[in-house]
DNA sequence: GTACGAACGGTACTGGGTACCAACCTGCCG
DNA sequence: CGGCAGGTTGGTACCCAGTACCGTTCGTAC
């Protein structure tokens, strides 16, 4: 009678109903009506009525740790970029719904809070990763933190492109959004400056004795903790 | 009878509930009835069963984006700071409900996903104001999105500390976090492609020109054997 | 056939959130 | 004083998401 799975026919339901009538407008009696199912069915496969139009989370967040935990400490930038990858590639390949997720979470606060709530989890499990091997000094932390909210950040950036039909590129452009982050956050010098002291340098065809300069002013007393250097 | 206002009633039973019987197990009722009015009026005061022990975000928000908005060209960074320090000086001001909310949110699914889109809120803010401050080139936008991210990602890493009670000096720490984040992001308004020293100083008290000449050191070309040595 | 287990559908219940209405309290004017 | 307008309150009824429970069905193994 019907060949495909009941799993399937409900998000099918759900995502043309949402697309029609609105999410709020939509009960989970309709949608279980559609997929010809009794309403205990739709939350016997999926818990929320919001669950059933988002990707499988639980999943990818195990792919993704599995690409970083797969990883040495020479390897781990390069870990952390595929494991951005494995995500876009994850939504690029629902089409046209996550494109149609898209349209509604725009609209909807409640479907926006919750994939925000999602992107949380998947920064969470970067900042572990990220800290680990940074090593956990305070600012190991820090800078942690910074690095994998960036790196959700560039992933995110990238998706929203692709999902307003910004690029037709995706993967492309998500190689140079993370090339952006491991170069900013990636060539930390730690090697030994002495604590209290942290250099950070990022690229720059500029005569270094003018740099050494600047940085001999920024140092002079007295100052401000942290004031930036501009040397231009 | 009751001098002190509905509002602030409805909250302290709220809290007092909260903690003593956990989120799920309170019921709106039950908060109405230990508050001394009827179930109207909480949701008369409050949307909803969680944003009773939230903070105002909505005036915060109005508070930050003013804040933002008053600044200049020249003084972009300085605000973007400010305004980080706003935030977390209103938690700091709430005290013990700020630590009894962070008990909760830890706890509990659903006010962790709240606390965690209200974050959101002020990072499209700022990225809203980064991205105006550093032009609506492609790359532009792409480092007002990182820039964002990691802005909030600084002042939440040291707010969780201050509600840990991992630092008795937030406003401290939350400055040298911005610092951080403003040097590693703040230097590259001007150079398209990325290009740019950053120097980032974080309290020494040695000799300048010794710390001056290992920056020196740092910024020449690593290669040595048999590149003609780039010394200007 | 029978026994068993997995998936299903139906019913009833809890509780958050909304809509509506009736009872109040003010202050204000005649 | 009486009436009247606007604002705050409390109560009732309702919708619907989500949970618990239970009986049925169907496929499969024995």
């Amino acid at each position: 009678m019907s060949a495909t799975p009941a799993r399937e026919r409900l998000v099918r339901a759900a995502f043309a109903l949402f697309d029609e009538r609105g999410f709020e407008q939509t009960t989970v009696d309709e949608i279980a009506e559609r997929a010809g199912v009794g309403r205990t069915t739709f939350f016997r496969h999926y818990r929320s009525k919001e669950d059933v139009i988002f990707p499988d989370h639980d999943g990818l967040l195990s792919a993704v740790k599995a690409r970083l935990d797969a990883s040495t400490e020479q390897t781990a930038l390069l870990a952390v970029t595929e494991a951005a990858r494995l995500v876009l590639q994850r939504y690029i390949e629902e089409g046209e719904n996550a494109r149609l997720r898209y349209a509604l979470t725009s609209r909807v606060a409640a479907l926006r809070d919750r994939e925000i709530a999602s992107v949380a989890r998947y920064q969470r499990l970067f900042r572990e990763f990220i800290g680990d091997w940074m090593g956990v000094t305070p600012d190991g932390a820090l800078v942690a933190e910074l690095m994998a909210a960036a790196v959700v950040a560039a992933h995110n950036h990238v998706l929203r492109r692709w999902l307003r039909g910004d690029t037709t590129d995706p993967m492309a452009e998500v190689d140079t959004a993370m090339a952006r982050v491991t170069t900013i956050f990636g060539q930390r010098n730690s090697s030994g400056n002495g604590a209290g002291t942290v250099v950070m340098v990022v690229r720059d065809d500029r005569d270094p004795d003018r740099v050494a300069a600047a940085v001999r002013r920024a140092l002079r007393p007295p100052r401000r903790l942290s004031d930036p250097v501009n040397d231009r």
